[in-house]
DNA sequence: CATGAATGAGGTTTCATTCAT
DNA sequence: TATGAATGAAACCTCATTCAT
């Protein structure tokens, strides 16, 4: 339904405009346009409501992230840990009003559920194409995509919430990419291109 | 004043007891022993009591690095990098409830400045800490301190808010290590003994 | 209409399932298996819907009083107390739950005025029957009507609201049959076969 | 505390000026001088506020039965079934318009134990009162006391409601008193002075 | 300093009703 | 006639904040 886009896009609009604060179910749908009634039409409440918002924004980051570690499936160690991390920083800065408003939601179980759920996806996705790399093998690829994944995540958070200058997106971008490479190098084994082990 | 201690300490309660939609100024009062009117006496409003507490908290974690930081100047870049990454991880680990609980309050421009402040100290005392480092030198240690320092904050909040097995503490303690070492080493131009670049 | 009886019936089942407060258009319209809009295409709100209800109920239970009042036509006052009192009895308790139901109504002016109506439907049967009687004769008929139909009412409420045990139903109802022909007798003028007065 | 005491009154005040659909907590709390607020100060919602009207009232009614009852016990038959029917009566038509105003309430669990604790406690006091009485003995005082009390219910709330003229409240309640002291006597055994049964 | 009853703005949610299809 | 998405007035209720004691 066109409806529930509608007042999806007005919640992520009042959030990055106005702050969680200002966020009530009026002002939401003044913004879309509707009447309060049609947002409980398609949402018990407004958490739910929220909770839709969150789950619609890491859907689209997970797949993109998806999309990237299908890309780079089957390519040595250096491009997967290049190619992933400037994926992620792509997605975010992409729009970082909105990813930054997201961050506003205070956690509880069911945005933490859904934000494990995001993070569970990613981690995969990465674990897969950690078993396909032509030039490295590791251990424990599931463990090895979290903390990877994981230590992504850290550092745009500050960048995106204002603890880190943004000017410095390049730089920090490039860090980021040693500081997975580096990772990934650390916890792998190097085997040639027949796979033998050296 | 010990009232105020007591305040401080009644709001986490109820946060990690209640979470944060129960955390009401009769709900804090209720468990600090005390009146409504007591915490206004102390706090201008509810805002800044959970400003307060998010300060203190953070505060003591940022202690907890520096004091670490001080005790490992001079120390050679694997020192460095494993004694940061065990000591992180152990304070945030000390009360895992209470780091939990204060993800929960939701983000705004006054939390983001109490987050970016002790961000900023920690990369502070690394980045010292990496200028002292006794077998590598950075170029850019302070950048290099906040990547390192943001790296580890995305793994262990995903370990607190349940999105990875906390049983796994100790092999995630090691990953984290290896990604903080890895990182330091390949960003940092290695030295012998006195202070000679190789 | 059928589609008008199935709205009742469903308004009735809604009513004893869920009570009042739970008693919505929509969900009327649910377990009637009809849309919202259909309930507007027969009673022009809410408010008519429930009177409907309770004027279809309680026609039903003036029906069977006027039905026994006509059988019970010239017999002897024992006769009538008896019969009467046996039969309202014995409606109300044929669907105790449908009469509980009806109960939940608010009383309004409109409300009142059908119980008034149906009231007194069941006042004038009686009082005509009394009129009838072979063997008594009575001053005021119809205030003695009144006080009699009024008198089976409350007692059957307490039972119907649980406020009596409903296990002793037939003790109860000999004790009202008791009751009404004590009365009966109390304000009447015997008179012999011949119609004559003692 | 006063202010319960205002909102109560306040509550009845409404409903009897405006009936049920215009009692709302604003509108309460308005005619009380206090605030929302002080509403749910006191009562966990509107519902409870309700239960607490209609059982400070029934409490008053069943109140001057029991001190009327106290004031009959030992009397004959006759005296009993005439003073309680007189003082039921009485209560009722102290003050109509609340009476009536509490029929409005729209029953349902919580109301009905209300009710029924009421009904209980009178039948218990008239009960008592019968098993005092000097001329006469009953086989099942309590069946009779809860037939009996009963029956005054409903007569009662036909006048109150309107079904019945109020104006020919005397020559009602003289009926009133037949109908009790007819029941009273069908269903005792007569004793002379010195209690042996006749 | 401490208390806690009172306040009342404002938020969330419901649901009877409408009307374009 | 029937539908059911959309409406929006209005209700309930919460809870941060105040202030007289």
């Amino acid at each position: 339904m066109a409806t529930v886009q509608v007042i999806l896009e007005a919640t992520i609009q009042v959030l990055v405009a106005q702050g969680l604060s200002y966020l009530t179910t009026a002002r939401v749908a003044e913004r879309a346009g509707v009447s309060v009634g049609s947002i409980y039409q398609y949402y018990p409440n407004k958490h739910a409501l929220l909770l839709a918002v969150l789950n619609q924004h890491l859907d689209k980051i997970v797949q993109a992230i998806e999309t990237v570690c299908d890309e780079l499936s089957g390519k040595p160690l250096e491009t997967i840990g290049q190619g992933v991390t400037s994926a992620f920083v792509a997605v975010k800065m992409q729009r970082p009003d909105v990813s930054r408003a997201l961050y506003m939601l205070p956690s509880d179980e069911e945005t933490d559920s859904i934000v494990a759920r995001a993070y569970e996806r990613g981690n995969q996705a990465i674990g897969n194409l950690l078993r396909s790399c032509s030039d490295a093998r590791f251990d424990e690829p599931d463990l090895v995509a979290s903390i990877f994944n994981g230590a992504l995540i850290g550092p745009v958070q500050m960048m995106l919430t204002g603890a880190m200058p943004i000017e410095r997106q390049d730089d920090f971008t490039q860090h980021l990419i040693q500081l997975g490479v580096g990772y990934l190098r650390k916890v792998s084994v190097s085997r040639n291109r027949d796979g033998r082990e050296q």
